[in-house]
DNA sequence: GATGAATGAGGCTTCATTCAT
DNA sequence: CATGAATGAAGCCTCATTCAT
């Protein structure tokens, strides 16, 4: 009766795990981090249940693999916008940062629907306080030095920059997770403009 | 035979339901919900376990109730902010609803911080889709026909109203609860300058 | 078609965990300690599978339960005999150690037969080095002092008290653990008359 | 690509198999034979795992290999004393007997270490009663007859050959594997002399 | 022969829920 | 009402064994 041809198919390492991955973030979003298990994952990559402990330790060590990658990418990401400060007139800045933010995010939308929605708390290495506010922090620390730049450089004006950067970030954030959340499409020319506008205006001596 | 004073106490159903809650808020912010056990609520409620499944179905019609609730005074307060709208003037308005919303959350962080965390996709009800899905857009709605009716009024100006009320709403939404959810100290007033500051730039004609 | 009409059943603490010890027991002897599941030990025990952890924190701390009791009893046992040398005729001495020995390990020959067969090795309590070594060890003092006690009073006669000793130990243990092990039925008393010539005539002077 | 040097090397068959028998004892007796896996042997041995089947059936036919080759070894090195019955004087032979025992066990501690361990109940022809049984049994039954003779022949004089048979199989055996067992340091010619004078005293007329 | 990724049966353990007291 | 022992479904994980390369 069962039909199903192909039999022990041996891949790459390294394919084999994304595809976990692949699964396991696909069935996260459907069903959410903690009611999915094992079996969901495997049978959703095509693979017996304990070829996932081959690749991942526990599902627990899983997550926080999908967590650390995103965050890595995050950071580096941001990395590379904040090394633009100074080297660009000021408003290409602001705006050249929103856009490539919102793509970022857009792109990870499944990611970041997944590891929000459930990530916090769900720390293997108890030891290290949640890699998400760190790595926030980070984030928030950056924005506020941009704009502290350009304050400095005369280009913007605010009393405090420090939050004013958080609610840039979480303003564009929050909106775009929580429309990716609950499944509402996002239009990101729109999108983008209007962030600018806010951001222009926020900024603006 | 039984030395232990405390047995079998009887309290008004309102009371044990509260306390029940009470514990399980407590716990769900330490541990995370899902791994959270009836048994953590009820030790640390002082009942037996039996006891939690006189005052609710189950687990999860437990955070269902924690939502609701959370969910319903969130509408009724936006409520009371919305029924000012036209009746006092623009800027005040808007001062007061942002100092207002400040207050709110801050006085229900506990709250926020467990719900945000994994409350999505714990629906008991699987046929409605989430609650707070819901409760998000018409607190969306409302501060988009305000923005909305202030441009007709000719005190506000800007170009996309809807997606400008979610920015401020998840600017100031989304700041307040990761600073809860990291541990990071608030400073109501400087908070809430920063936020009119924002705000009023942002719709400044 | 389940005509088992007693359901939940609840017992006494202690009950229940004897149940739980003795069919554990009953189980280890006829598959092997190893080769024993928790489901057969709650099945012969007649109770749920969840039952076990209320009674036990794992499989292995079963073990280590089963094993402590009986080394406390042993060295409460042997204590006793040894506070009788001196007091007493040294060759009535001898007979009644043996005497008792013998029916010290008939009455648990399902324990020894059990704990014997696998029972080193399986220490919950990796810190401490197994709990038989100190046992046996004990046992061997005592009896390595007893017939040092009976040389020095001109009772006994040997060149090496220590391995004698061992030697009386091994030979009585070994050959009831291993007729027990085999399933030989033992003559009591044929037994215990080969154990007194033995040791007589090693110790005669 | 493969740098690694030592890949697919082939050896003669006796050679792996027993490289890999080798490899099972070693471990064995650190973890204990339940708690060994098949990747722990073929690590140990430096081989792949699927190697370990191609030299065995299965887990459990390699024990029962193991088994079969010490209770081989025993049964030929007893078979060999017992030829000696008659032909020498007695108590020479006594004393031979016992050395090359003594002798005989140390050579395979760790054989009789991890086999005593856990041996019982590993019986993967499970028609057989216990390998290990039938071949002290015939041990028993040379001493016993052995000695025997030895009282026929007017040298020896006990009750009950059979019994005193079994204690000195058991009291050399027991004393022997005990120490073994928990490291303890065997002085071989004290612990001969012991036994010779246990032996004697207790056989003699 | 040798390899080691893949398999999947099966064991251990947890915990939401029930119910006899 | 309150209790907490008992339940058992369901999840996690291990590891002996297989098989395509």
């Amino acid at each position: 009766m069962n039909l199903d041809i192909r039999k022990r198919v041996t891949k790459s390492p390294d394919i084999r795990r994304q595809e976990l991955m692949d699964a396991a973030i696909r069935i996260f979003k459907d069903k959410g981090i903690s009611k999915t298990t094992v079996s969901d994952i495997t049978q959703t990559a095509g693979v017996a249940k304990g070829t996932f402990y081959l690749y991942f330790d526990s599902k627990d060590q899983l997550l926080g693999g999908l967590k650390e990658r995103l965050v890595d990418e995050i950071l580096e990401h941001a990395g590379e916008q904040y090394a633009r400060v100074g080297r660009e007139d000021w408003w290409a800045l602001v705006d050249s940062v929103l856009e490539s933010f919102v793509d970022f995010m857009l792109a990870r939308s499944d990611m970041v629907h997944v590891l929000m929605q459930e990530g916090a708390g769900h720390d293997f290495d108890a030891g290290a306080n949640d890699v998400f506010a760190q790595c926030e922090a980070k984030v928030d620390a950056m924005f506020a030095s941009g704009i502290q730049a350009g304050i400095e450089a005369g280009a913007f004006r605010t009393v405090d920059p420090e939050l004013i950067g958080k609610f840039f970030h979480h303003a564009i954030d929050g909106t775009l997770i929580h429309s990716i959340l609950y499944g509402e499409p996002i239009d990101r020319d729109r999108f983008v403009t209007a962030a600018k506008e806010l951001v222009r205006k926020a900024l603006a001596p």
